[in-house]
DNA sequence: ATCCTCAACAATGCATACGCAAAGGGATTC
DNA sequence: GAATCCCTTTGCGTATGCATTGTTGAGGAT
């Protein structure tokens, strides 16, 4: 059942696996806002279908019943419920009485909207930074991020890349010291996951994404926060139209 | 023990009912993202709780027990825990296990974050009405919230002002046709109700407040995005200092 | 042939029941 | 008198049962 969907899914899209590797779902089970060790049933429920949807375990537009997802889970329906009420204020999911969970089809006005609040948050994040008394100082992670890009571009490896490429975004998110911004950039974050990944594949090495990102740390490490925050803004607002052309011109109607 | 802690949280913040007035609390309950009629008696405990919340109907700090609030509600514990999952990810209340869910309180550092965010979002808010198409189309709620805050201005009444600052905000996030963005301002605003009404009676007659919003608005009509985007954050920087400032002045821990 | 109606079924939303684990209190000991 | 340990209580997490409600399919009528 498991790989008939997913073998649907490849097929529907164009690709074997979207996940870039099994760490990366163990990561994001452990850093992720939701996946605090799971001691709860119901954590453990959210963490476990959040993995699926992202790494198309339940493909978009497919529809469980709470019961379902109970046996699959082999749980009972109440913690199932209380993680299908997460997931939809993830923006996951929608919940259709009578018909289950639908999971959320990401069609090329998402993606839009995604980039539009990240084209205002990661900019505000850092300048944040920038701001801080000492400017260059706990930097190391977007460091190791950057120079990982780099190697992955040198290497021609896009898994690589896009790895890097979460931990620096995420990262900057994390480290500019407002949680509430942080969480609204991980929410997108996560809601566009599938679509970063199919695009990794339709387009060239990000080059220019990598240097960009290279300039936008010099600019925060050197405390110049307007700049930081120009660059970062021009950044997203390349890289997130390039995107969005991308989707729109490879045809697929959702992701 | 309810009566008492209310009464203490009231002499701790000195105001007796912090409630603009009832209409404000129906309106939030018709317009807001949770308030849809409420058909079921989940959506009507969040609707119901968070209208408490925001009110100061439960006041920051306060415990109560699943079993408290079900009683009080005339339900079970079923969609309380459902209600209360999702004022968790509101972020207006945490749920301590065995020690009920708790109003959060709000503190200055909380402020910052909520203003750090606005000063990010609702500028791109205005830059993508400003892009559209046409640009002066649609403004009515907005003019209709300007002039609002002129009439409460030259008549010295501060709650009309906030009430016309409200219809100004939330119409502009709802207006820009991003979904995410608006959600995401709505639930900041959300969160800083209770200082926001504090603050408006510890501060002289919001005038500039007002001047610069009919600019933004202005520059909006224009179509001309880079000022009205530009504009806007100015503004949020300035107000959102200023918000603060006030809270720390003001000697009060949290709100 | 198509549309409407009615009935049966199925999924959900809610209430309730149960077991576990933690917190608090009381008692005992040092 | 204080601290520690044990017991009791109680709140929560989960499961399950029931009733409501919407959906779907079949049959009849136009």
């Amino acid at each position: 059942m498991h790989t008939q969907r997913d073998s649907l899914a490849a097929a529907t899209i164009g690709m074997e696996r979207m996940e870039l590797d099994q760490d990366a779902a163990q990561r994001r089970r452990c850093t992720g806002i939701a996946g605090r060790h799971a001691t709860t049933a119901a954590e453990l429920a959210h963490a476990r279908l959040k993995t699926l949807i992202l790494d198309n375990g339940l493909p978009p537009g497919s529809q469980c019943l709470e019961s379902e997802l109970a046996l699959r889970l082999g749980l009972s329906r109440t913690p199932i419920r209380e993680a299908l009420v997460r997931l939809q204020q993830d923006g996951l999911v929608a919940i259709t009485p009578r018909h289950g969970m639908r999971v959320l089809p990401l069609i090329a006005a998402d993606m839009r909207e995604i980039y539009e609040v990240l084209t205002s948050l990661e900019p505000m994040a850092a300048e944040l930074l920038a701001r801080r008394p000492d400017p260059s100082a706990g930097l190391e992670p977007l460091e190791a991020a950057c120079s990982a890009m780099e190697r992955a571009i040198a290497a021609r490896e896009q898994l690589a890349w896009a790895r890097a490429d979460e931990a620096f975004h995420l990262g900057l998110a994390e480290l500019c010291g407002n949680r509430r911004l942080a969480g609204m950039v991980m929410q997108v974050w996560e809601q566009s996951h599938r679509a970063r990944i199919f695009t990794l594949q339709q387009r060239p090495l990000p080059t220019r994404s990598t240097t960009e990102h290279r300039h936008v740390l010099r600019a925060i490490a050197a405390g110049d926060a307007e700049r930081a925050r120009e660059l970062y803004r021009r950044h997203r607002r390349r890289s997130g139209g390039e995107l969005v052309s991308i989707i729109e011109r490879s045809g697929v109607a959702w992701l």
